[in-house]
DNA sequence: GCCAACGTTGGC
DNA sequence: GCCAACGTTGGC
């Protein structure tokens, strides 16, 4: 069992949106080292954090869970999509999603001024200067820590 | 809207 | 393979 932040702009998509749809498939995700955690890391049934970054206030917002394995992400090779990808191809795609399930909203979030000020989340990636990561690996620890924090 | 951090690109 | 320029992220 692995665990899991994974960062949207509530803009682009919200917890609540996933609580409508219950699946979403995690698309858009241009950056190696988060591709890698999906291609290779994520097994289905993992937990996620779900974090609205670029929010009001920006924080954990509820737990999804990872509902599939990975799989090329369609967007790479639609040329009117944001995240086309001259370079992808359907034989040799570059980039990969995930399906991932809701679980639970948080009402309130966890913002991250919270997290800033918790000792016990001190070693988190997220409150890392420059940390722009949006898919990054959290403990056990850290999570049920925010857990029982909502 | 600002700006620091940092990843990517491309010339050499 | 170096590294400067550029683009993006994301908190504030």
């Amino acid at each position: 069992m692995n665990y899991w932040l994974m960062k949207v702009e509530p803009d682009t998509y919200s917890i609540d949106d996933l609580a409508r749809d219950g699946v979403y498939a995690w698309d858009g995700v241009r950056n190696y080292q988060a591709r890698n955690f999906m291609r290779d890391a994520m097994r289905v049934g993992d937990k996620v954090l779900f974090y609205a970054s670029n929010a009001k206030p920006s924080g954990v917002v509820g737990l999804a869970k990872i509902a599939s394995v990975p799989r090329a992400d369609p967007t790479q090779f639609d040329q009117s999509s944001h995240y086309f990808d001259q370079k992808a191809t359907t034989e040799k795609p570059r980039w990969v999603l995930v399906d991932v399930a809701f679980v639970k909203k948080f009402a309130p979030p966890v913002t991250l001024a919270e997290i800033k000020l918790d000792p016990t989340l001190a070693g988190m990636l997220l409150v890392r200067p420059g940390q722009r990561l949006s898919i990054q690996s959290v403990t056990k620890k850290h999570y049920e820590h925010i857990v029982q924090l909502a």
